[in-house]
Order: structure tokens, then C-alpha cells, then sequence
RNA sequence: GCGAGAGUGGUGAAAUUGGUAGACGCACUGGACUUAGGAUCCAGCGGGCCAGCCCAUGGGGGUUCGAGUCCCCCCUCUCGCACCA
């Protein structure tokens, strides 16, 4: 290795940085076993996807997640600390068509450039286990994940209405859809009838919304997020028989106790028994018109805008079970299908949907729930009452409380069999079909003998035709003959294969595991390293990821413990939601026109400044305001550190312990600081990653470091000093703190240093400032031992100048002293 | 509408269990060193009358010897969900 001549007065980050990042390189610093006697961490950033060059929000990302790892390490663990790429998805497929090259070729490209941007980061993973999701060594691990799962029934195969994007020419999670557009390309989305796969993420739902409550790590907005999402309703599922058939509606409601309020049925557009009960009724025609109507009106509102309440009458009616009264049924556009049952029972009093549809087609209000205050009139009540009270008009059950009513009346459709309690989730099943090219093949053949025949394991990966062939067709599979054609594996007939392709989102699912040995190759996951790694101590990344990717890693974590992979039951023990980088008050993005490219201020700065700087402006949760001064600022401190420590390296020739005994004032007080500046900085790492507060600790020790003296610093004093210095930086700034170890004398790198240990003894103050106040205001201040008992220091406060002046002779109230804070006089 | 979070100097932000509000940085001002300084160093830096004091943590109440911190009401902003029966 080249070692460039130290000077003091100029620090060439550029040399600096290239030369420890090929030493890393070299000697592959941070590779890491499971088998170990550390304890392990596991600390993960969100892979990113390789869209072609790193943007500030991955810098800030990864330099968060670099500190925790190099942090731990000191802390003596075994940290996993590990890289790859996201990298199927529709922007390779675009820009692949845009430039005419194949998505592989753009993905692999950028790939390669990316690793080197997070290499000039000086970022310490462990490059082993780097690994792409479009990989054949990934995805095929994926297919037979698919398989297991299909053998196990937790993957089925249904025609639905998708939400479609016509822009990207496929089927898009429910998830995915944001008002009502794509979350891609933002464009309209629309409904589409076809067949599609789906992961029956439903059957978690229980576990994934119980579970939520171990989550004690994750900040509780992303954990109320994932429970709304879920949505679990509680209530009661209930027959109404409709009248002249042998059919019966089912219905769920969350208000069994105003059941006896029901005065009319409303059923969705789509409810499939509508037919049924509008055939050879005079209604027929006026329903029909007003279904297909109303199907368009949804289309057209993309979903954002509530539309009035409309329907029209079928001419049948059902009957309350427990009422037996005679219920008319509507059809209405308010009424979801894909919620519940598609059904509701209507009513009015208490529901203020079903208050306004009554109200414009001049249905009957019932009250049946009475607060204590006036009787609420039917005919003259503005709005629906949709609390809680004592029950009216209910037969039985009047003048029950509506939830010991709720009780009762679910406990009686029980017992006379019409009707059982019943749970309801918002959250519905994952359809993980899409259409496009650059994906994971779906390992399953189409025979028309044996309908869906799952491919045999021993066939396994189903290549992505064309992805290793520069000028291999990236069309559509269902548009590529060669690769559709296929034999059963059951009846050996010609049959189809499957074309659609996995949803992205399911690589991201379970990637974390991989990690743990991504170059396994007779198993998706390694059994005995994973029960070893996971779960992940630390996960770090966006907000935006706090339904969609972070409930489908929970699922796949349930499953892949089901199918006795995982021996753990949530996958991130500690999730860190970073804030978004900022500019001019905007998000920095492409489209904005407001972005900066790290590669600039790397060049300029050097990547120690461009970390340092993204650590120091906000504490990692908060938005980043970005300010290019910011990064003078930090670049300015690290300077300052260089010129400080080679200007007086001096103090690191002879190693003489700190001799406390025989100290001057000026080395007694920088050796009370640097462990002050130890207990600090390792406090505020520990309690919440706040690097803010523990950079701007260490700039109080440098700042002490470097004040004019009027007594010489003992050199042990100094060295101490220094050397914490370092070690604290050396998370932040890595680079720039292994240079000067090795300047200063030091074998072994910093990297394998232990953090600083903190004395106690050593921090403690013997004199303090106590406050002196007078009723609540500061009106003095004195400067005492620190084992001053109560008695002195009411005795010095009352004596203290200002405070005599302001007492005139008179006694005191009361006298309040906080130990080693302040004494407050109160008159 | 429902749910969550946040409002502190010119600015990014700090403030154990309630105990000196504004640490640290940026910007700014003055000075030193210099041919020069956008380098570096020293000093100042919430506001007002510039002494002593008063006023200041979105606004208004309250609890307390003492409130940025706890309680109640209100305002503003951000983010999620949104006809979920």
C-alpha cells in the first residue's frame, strides 16, 4: 500500500478515502460467519432498486444504517450487514423499450454503477452476500417458494375486476393504487375483468393484526397504519330470507343492536343476486339501466370523490328475522361489494349513509338506540344518531345498553340459527399477477386434461427467456410462442405455460432471509443460518413503505415459519422510518427539478463530509432540509479535526497513563469532558439513533480541545482526548479517523477497536453552578462544590446579593432546593 | 370526516423524571493574520427599553414554588385512510 506523505495542514480526502476503500476491498473487512461466539445484529437497509444512480435519500439512508452497523461492531457483536438489488420491475422494462436495449443489460448496468457510487460511500457491507432479485439463482429459490405455497393452498387462481393500468399494461395491487391512480405513472386506473393469482395473505390476518402489538420497536404511526389497514370489524353475520324464494341475503353489520331499526336492504351494484330478484318484476328494466350507469359513474370518479347516495327499488322484499317485518330491497352505488357481504341492512336512524338514502327516497326512520336527553323524532332529525344508548322499539331487548344489547341479539340469531358472530377484514387477498416481462416467471402449466399442473421442482428456475441474450426479446411471455410452449408434467400432453409474472413486491419479501445465505443453492433459505441472523435488530428506511412492502415481509415471515424455514414470527424487531431529503420545501425528485447529485459533493467534499453532514442536519426520523452550507459546515469540522490531531500527534509518542493526581486545572477539566463527551455520545446512539446530538457532542470536545490555554495540556490528558475522538467519529466518518489512527501511531485499524469506555469517576463534576431563584426566576448563580449539603446552599442563597436586596429583611415562604440544580427562594 | 404526528431565534436544530430555553452548526456582524481571502483564528449574535429589568417555545386557560415539557379548549401544517355497513 502507498502511504502519501502526512502533512499537517491539508487533509486530501480524496487520496484518504481511496486508499482505506481498496483496503476494505482487499481484505474484505466485514464479512461475516453465523457461526460465531459474538452475539449477533442484524442491521438492513431497504435494498434499493437500480434505477441508475443513487439519489440523497440513499445516502442518507445507508449512512444511517453504516453508523448502527460500525457502532455495533465496537459494541463487540457479530454484525450482518448486507447489500443487493430490487432489481425486477417496470422502469427497466420502459427504459429498456426507450433506449432499445434489453431490461437486463439496464439493470445490470446500473447495478455496476451503483455498487460503486455505495463503494466511493465507504459503507461497510459485507459485498459476499451482495445479490440482484432477477437473478436466476434468486428468483428460481422464489418459484419454489411459489410451489410450496401453492401446495399448501395458500395460492389460488380466480377471475376478478382488477384495477389495470393501461400506461403499464398491467394489474396492480390494491395497495399500489393511490386515488385512484397508478402508483408508478400516476395515470388513471381502471377496472378489468381477468384471471390473476393470489397470495391468501388473508388467512394472516388475525396473526399479522395480533402481532402488531409485539412491534414495540417500530414507530407507532407505521404500526396504527398497518392496523387500519387490516381493519378488523367485529359483529354479526345474518340471513334475511327473501320473500317467495328459498334464498336468503346475508349481511354483515358492526350494530347488531340496531337491528330492529332495519328499514330497508341496500345491495351493491355487483351482488349477484340481483338477477334473481329482479327477474319478471316492472322494476327490471329501471335496475338493470341503473346498475350499468352506476358502473360507469365509478369508473369515470376515480374513486376520490364520495358520489350522492342513489338506488333504485328491485320489487322484491326480504324479511327481518327478528322482527319478521316486510323489508324492501334496494340496489344502491354507496354499497361495496368487495366489502362484507355486499349486502347491508339498512338503517336509517343510525347510519348516516342510509340516513341520507332514506331521506331522498322517503324511506321510514326507525329510532331504536335512545341517549339519555330528549326522544329523537324521525321526522324531524337532521342527521343519524350513531352512538351508543339505551335500546327503544326492540321488543325483547328494549332498554338494554346498545353493547350488552349487541350481546344479547347476536347470542339469539345463535340460538334460533339465522345468524352467528362474525369477524371482518378490510385487508383482502395479495393478487400478484402481472402481465409484464421483467419479473419472475409464475411455475405453474396450463393442461386442459389436467387443468393447473404446478411445475416439478426438479425443472426449476423457469428462466425469464431471452435475459442472458443481449437481443433477447423482452415482449411480454404471453406474447413469446417459444416460451408458452410446453408439456404437462402429469399427462405429458402439450399444454401452456404460465405467462404472467410475480409481482416485485413478493423479491422484497423475503430478501432479508436470503441474506443469511444468498449463495445457498439446494434451498430458498439457509435453516440454520437464519435461526442464527434473524430476526433483523434494525431495519432502516422509508415511510413510504409502511403498508405495502413491511405488511408483505410480516406475511412472508408467518409463512416461510409455516413452512418451517423461520423459527421467528416477525421479521424487524426495531424499524426506522427515515424522513425524506427536502429542498426548496419540496421532496428532492427528478420531476421537481430540485435534486442533488451525491456524486458532485462527494467529489467536492469527500464522502466523510457528505455522511457527516447527513447525519448532523436532522435527527434521522425528521425530514432533511438540504443546505449546501450545511455540508461547508461539516466539511469544515472535519478540517479542523485533521489539522488538530496532526499538528499535536506529538502527544502519542510516549504512552503515559493519565495521572490524575497530578494534573492542572486545564487537563483536569478536558479529561472530565472527553468522559462527559463518552456517556453523551453513546447515550444518544443508544436511546434513538439521534447522530445530531452525538456529532454536536463531539464538536463540544473538539471546540475544548482547541481553545487557547494559558497552562500546557498533559500530553496523556491530550492523547485520551484524541484518541476518543476518533474512536466517537469513526462510525460517522470512517474514513478520515482510520487515516489518522494509523498517523498517530496505531497498528491495528480503528475498525477493530473497541468503543471508548466511560469513567464515571472520571465525568464527575467537583464544582457546580447552582441557580438561584426567586419565586421561579433566575436571579443568581453560584459556583460551589459539588457535595455542598442543603443547608449551605439556602444559606448562600439568602445570602447572595440580589437576593438580600429582594428579601428586605423578610422570611422567606419557603425554601425549595433541587439537588445539584438550583435553589428557589419563594416570598 | 376518521386516525397519527408536528408547531421553539434570521436558519437546521438542542433541552434526564417539570428545574438556567436556544447546546452544536449555518447565516450574519466586528476584529486579527494577509497582496488578497471564499482559508484560518478571536469576539459577538432571541426581542425590547440597550444599566437593571421586562417579554419570549402556534393562541387562550389551568395545575405547580417552578411548565417547551403535565391537563383542558382553540388555530395552523404534514402524513396516512377514506361510502368498510
Amino acid at each position: 500500500m502507498q502511504a502519501s506523505p502526512p502533512t499537517n495542514d491539508r487533509y486530501y480526502f480524496k487520496t484518504i478515502e481511496q486508499r482505506w476503500q481498496q483496503r476494505w476491498e482487499e481484505e474484505k473487512t466485514w464479512k461475516v460467519s453465523h457461526r460465531a461466539e459474538r452475539p449477533k445484529y442484524y442491521v438492513l437497509e431497504m435494498f434499493p432498486y437500480p434505477s441508475g444512480r443513487i439519489h440523497m435519500g440513499h445516502v442518507r439512508n445507508y449512512s444511517i444504517g453504516d453508523v448502527v452497523a460500525r457502532y455495533k461492531r465496537m459494541r463487540g457483536f457479530n454484525v450482518l450487514h448486507p447489500m443487493g438489488w430490487d432489481a425486477f420491475g417496470l422502469p427497466a422494462e420502459n427504459a429498456a423499450m426507450k433506449r432499445g436495449i434489453h431490461p437486463a443489460a439496464w439493470t445490470h448496468d446500473n447495478i455496476d454503477y451503483m455498487r460503486g457510487q455505495l463503494k466511493a460511500m465507504g459503507l461497510s457491507y459485507d459485498w459476499e452476500r451482495e445479490l440482484a432479485t432477477c437473478g436466476p439463482d434468486y428468483y428460481r429459490w422464489e418459484q419454489q417458494l411459489f410451489l410450496s405455497m401453492l401446495e399448501k393452498g395458500l395460492i389460488y387462481r380466480k377471475e376478478t375486476t382488477v384495477n389495470w393500468c393501461d400506461d403499464c399494461q398491467t394489474v396492480l395491487a390494491r395497495e399500489q393504487v393511490i386515488d385512484g391512480a397508478c402508483w408508478r405513472c400516476d395515470q388513471p386506473v381502471l377496472p378489468k375483468t381477468m384471471h390473476g393469482w393470489f397470495f391468501k395473505i388473508t388467512s394472516y390476518a388475525e396473526e399479522l393484526l395480533a402481532d402488531l402489538d409485539q412491534l414495540t420497536g417500530w414507530p407507532e404511526k407505521v404500526v396504527t397504519m398497518q392496523r387500519n389497514w387490516i381493519g378488523k370489524s367485529t359483529g354479526l353475520a345474518c340471513q334475511f330470507q327473501v320473500e317467495n324464494s328459498d334464498q336468503a341475503i346475508g349481511i354483515f353489520t358492526t350494530r347488531p343492536d340496531t337491528v330492529f331499526g332495519v328499514t330497508f336492504m341496500s345491495l351493491a351494484v355487483e351482488h349477484p343476486m340481483i338477477d334473481l330478484l329482479v327477474q319478471g318484476k316492472p322494476q327490471e328494466e329501471e335496475v338493470r339501466a341503473f346498475m350499468h350507469e352506476t358502473v360507469l359513474a365509478k369508473q369515470r370518479s376515480s374513486l376520490d370523490q364520495e358520489l350522492d347516495k342513489r338506488g333504485v327499488f328491485t320489487g322484491s322484499y326480504c324479511t327481518n328475522p327478528f322482527t319478521n317485518e316486510r323489508i324492501p330491497i334496494y340496489v344502491a352505488n354507496f354499497v361495496l361489494m368487495e366489502y362484507g357481504t355486499g349486502a347491508v341492512m339498512a338503517v336509517p336512524a343510525h347510519d348516516q349513509r342510509d340516513f341520507e338514502f332514506a331521506r331522498t327516497y322517503d324511506l321510514p326512520i326507525k329510532v331504536v338506540v335512545q341517549p339519555e336527553g330528549d326522544p329523537f323524532d324521525p321526522a324531524t332529525m337532521a342527521e343519524a344518531f350513531e352512538g351508543p344508548g339505551a335500546l327503544v322499539n326492540s321488543g325483547q331487548f328494549t332498554g338494554m345498553e346498545s353493547i350488552a344489547a349487541q350481546q344479547a341479539i347476536i347470542a339469539e340469531a345463535q340460538r334460533r340459527q339465522f345468524g352467528a358472530p362474525h369477524v371482518t377484514y378490510r385487508l383482502r387477498d395479495w393478487g400478484i399477477s402481472r402481465q409484464r416481462y421483467w419479473g419472475a416467471p409464475i411455475p405453474v402449466i396450463h393442461c386442459d386434461n389436467c387443468g393447473i399442473v404446478p411445475v416439478p421442482e426438479s425443472d426449476l428456475p423457469i428462466l425469464l427467456p431471452g435475459a442472458d441474450e443481449p437481443a433477447g426479446s423482452h415482449s411480454p411471455l404471453h406474447q413469446q410462442p417459444d416460451f408458452i410452449a410446453a408439456t404437462c408434467p402429469r399427462c405429458g400432453r402439450q399444454a401452456r405455460r404460465e405467462t404472467d409474472t410475480l409481482d416485485t413486491f413478493v423479491e422484497s419479501s423475503w430478501y432479508f432471509a436470503r441474506y443469511t445465505n444468498p449463495g445457498l443453492d439446494s434451498a430458498p433459505i439457509d435453516k440454520e443460518a437464519a435461526a442464527y441472523w434473524l430476526p433483523v435488530d434494525q431495519y432502516i428506511g422509508g415511510v413510504e413503505h409502511a403498508i405495502l412492502h413491511l405488511l408483505y415481509a410480516r406475511f412472508f415471515t408467518k409463512m416461510l415459519r409455516d413452512l418451517g424455514y423461520l423459527t421467528v414470527d416477525e421479521p424487524f424487531t426495531n424499524l426506522l422510518t427515515q424522513g425524506m431529503v427536502i429542498k426548496d420545501g419540496a421532496k428532492m425528485s427528478k420531476s421537481k427539478g430540485n435534486v442533488v447529485d451525491p456524486n458532485d459533493l462527494i467529489n467536492q467534499y469527500g464522502a466523510d463530509t457528505v455522511r457527516l453532514f447527513s447525519l448532523f442536519a436532522a435527527p434521522p426520523e425528521r425530514d432533511l432540509e438540504w443546505n449546501a452550507q450545511g455540508v461547508e459546515g461539516a466539511s469544515r469540522f472535519l478540517n479542523r479535526v485533521f489539522r488538530m490531531i496532526m499538528s499535536q500527534r506529538a502527544c502519542f509518542d510516549q504512552s503515559v497513563t493519565v495521572d490524575l493526581a497530578n494534573l492542572n486545572a486545564v487537563s483536569r477539566t478536558l479529561h472530565r469532558k472527553t468522559h462527559q463527551t463518552i456517556k453523551r455520545v453513546t447515550e444518544s446512539i443508544e436511546s434513538n439513533f439521534h447522530f445530531n446530538t452525538a456529532i454536536s457532542g463531539i464538536m463540544e470536545l473538539v471546540n475544548l480541545v482547541t481553545a487557547p490555554t494559558d497552562e500546557p495540556v498533559d500530553a496523556a490528558v491530550l492523547r485520551e482526548a484524541f484518541s476518543t475522538i476518533l474512536t466517537l467519529l469513526f462510525p460517522m466518518a470512517p474514513h478520515l479517523c482510520e487515516e489518522l489512527w494509523q498517523a498517530t501511531g496505531h497498528e491495528q485499524p480503528l475498525n477493530d477497536a473497541a468503543w471508548p469506555a466511560f469513567n464515571a469517576d472520571a465525568a464527575k463534576e467537583d464544582e457546580i453552578t447552582i441557580v438561584i431563584q426567586v419565586n421561579g426566576k433566575v436571579r443568581g448563580k453560584v459556583l460551589v462544590a459539588a457535595d455542598t449539603n442543603e443547608a449551605s446552599l439556602k444559606q448562600l442563597a439568602v445570602n447572595d446579593e440580589k437576593v438580600a436586596k429582594m428579601l428586605a429583611g423578610q422570611q422567606p415562604k419557603k425554601i425549595i432546593v433541587v439537588p445539584k440544580k438550583l435553589v428557589n427562594i419563594v416570598l
